[in-house]
RNA sequence: GUGGGUGUAGCUCAGCUGGUUAGAGCGCCAGGUUGUGGUCCUGGAGGCCGCGGGUUCGAGACCCGUCACUCACCCCA
């Protein structure tokens, strides 16, 4: 790259500005709230980790393990890569900390993957999700996939649809895999041109292939419910009835197998109709009963979900819902014309009694001054020129009120705060 | 990694078949007489026309390269 061209944030990454964060603010803050009242832990785990966590974790075959990692060696020449997921990090930290179980942890995390950016999809993105660890007791993954599920609609989301499906566990799905890669070897002519090679390493990756060929292929070859066996197909059976217990329709889904290989069990995917393009997942997850001895513990079922903040807002966009998600209005704007320190005081005043205030600088005039006041969003302004200063007092101007007389008072310095509470009603 | 589209002021964009000092709207700043926002009026600041090279008397416009943004494929959040 040139010298001469001008800095900007990395390809595939945004700025969050402050046009956007009150959204993301009140994502995380909604989405902490959901997690604290199902009685999660918040943790956090690093951004970085040992390669071996993803390639044992996710899976080296997986397109993400193999060729989407941000990778690299520090200067002692250990591998590290960037995580490009969340689960496998904190089932790292679960088997190196060994909790009591059950272990029920959230987080809030960037996602780091090299891939071409387009609509939705980024390097670097951010996700939002719950692990589980140490009950395979089918009402947790009820529980795990409600919280998703009440969470999308607190943030005003109708248009999405849970796809479900169940991989079985590591016999079912090994069954499952033989026949399907005898079936696809058998219409190997008839799959799309990237998969006619491809599919013996991973059969499971046709599954989700989008174009007709394979899709043609697939829907006449093997379903994956009807590999479970009598335990797998039973707790199958318990979660989809414990969702329609609490009113939540599942789509069974048996093409569903998602990108990483540690799923068993369960398996599911929120899909957002209202974005048009490929990219309309916005969150997923599901069950992973081995994961925990892949790296390195004791076998210790497990489930969690993760959904794209991203994503999330770009469903929102799409439905159109428009309602914000927190608050963040300042209260008060402090306009002083005495030269002197009177605002410095009184916003320190203002602010250790709780409300949000902000004032200008450099002496600007009092038009300019009332300008920034009405631009802030600030309910009222608190004027104090050199006649106020003289008398001790101080001029209340409410700003959201068309009406110039009514809208204004002089009140004592002293009484200020008591007035406030009456006028802003805190 | 492959393909399409686009790069002009802080933002959204105009700039006709190449022709003087590159424009608009919004935003920003300052005024509109005595200390007061939202509407209105006036003025002002702010552009290596993404970057490099080429064609030409002359390039923001044309050609090549490059970088970036964007959309799509693959796959996922």
């Amino acid at each position: 790259m040139s010298e001469r061209q001008p800095l900007q944030s990395p390809i595939g990454t945004h700025d969050v500005m402050a046009d956007q964060s009150p959204l993301w603010e009140g994502v995380v803050a909604h989405f902490a709230q959901f997690a604290y009242r199902f009685g999660f832990s918040m943790i956090h785990t690093p951004m970085f980790e040992d390669v071996r966590v993803f390639h044992r974790g996710i899976g080296e075959k997986s397109d993400v393990a193999s060729k989407e990692m941000y990778v690299f060696e520090d200067r002692g020449g250990r591998s590290y890569a960037l995580r490009p997921e969340g689960t496998a990090p904190i089932v790292r930290a679960f088997v190196q900390h060994q909790p009591t179980v059950p272990f029920r942890a959230w987080y809030v995390t960037p996602a780091f993957r090299y891939e071409r950016p387009q609509a939705g999809r980024y390097r670097q993105h951010h996700q939002l999700g719950v692990e589980v660890l140490g009950t395979d007791d089918p009402a947790v993954d009820v529980e795990v996939i409600s919280l998703a599920w009440r969470f999308y609609q607190a943030l005003g989301l109708t248009q999405v649809r849970l796809l479900i499906n169940s991989m079985g566990h590591v016999e079912c799905r090994e069954r499952f895999v033989d026949v399907l890669r005898e079936e696809l070897h058998e219409h190997r002519q008839q799959l799309c041109d990237d998969h006619r090679q491809s599919y013996a390493e991973n059969p499971l990756r046709v599954l989700d292939c989008k174009r007709p060929s394979c899709i043609a292929v697939t829907d006449d070859g093997p379903s994956l419910p009807d590999f479970l066996c009598a335990p797998c197909a039973d707790h199958f059976a318990r979660v989809r009835t414990g969702l329609s217990a609490i009113g939540i329709e599942s789509v069974l889904t048996p093409r569903l197998v998602r990108g990483f290989d540690y799923y068993t069990r369960t398996t599911f995917e929120f899909v957002a109709d209202a974005l048009g393009s490929a990219q309309n997942a916005i969150g997923g997850g599901g069950r992973y009963d081995q994961l925990a001895e892949e790296l390195g513990g004791k076998p210790t079922s497990g489930i969690g979900f993760g959904s794209g903040i991203e994503r999330i807002l770009l469903a929102r966009a799409a439905e159109g819902v428009d309602q914000p998600l927190i608050n963040r209005d300042i209260d008060i704007f402090v306009v002083d014309t005495t030269g002197h320190d009177v605002a410095t005081v009184l916003v320190d005043q203002l602010r250790g009694a709780g409300w949000a205030t902000l004032r200008a600088y450099d002496n600007r005039s009092m038009k300019s001054q009332m300008k920034l006041a009405d631009k802030s969003g600030a309910k009222v302004a608190l004027l104090v020129g050199p006649q106020e200063e003289a008398a001790g007092e101080i001029t209340i101007r409410e700003l959201r009120s068309a009406d110039f007389e009514q809208s204004q008072r002089v009140v004592l310095r002293e009484e200020i705060l008591a007035t406030l509470r009456q006028t802003l009603g805190k």
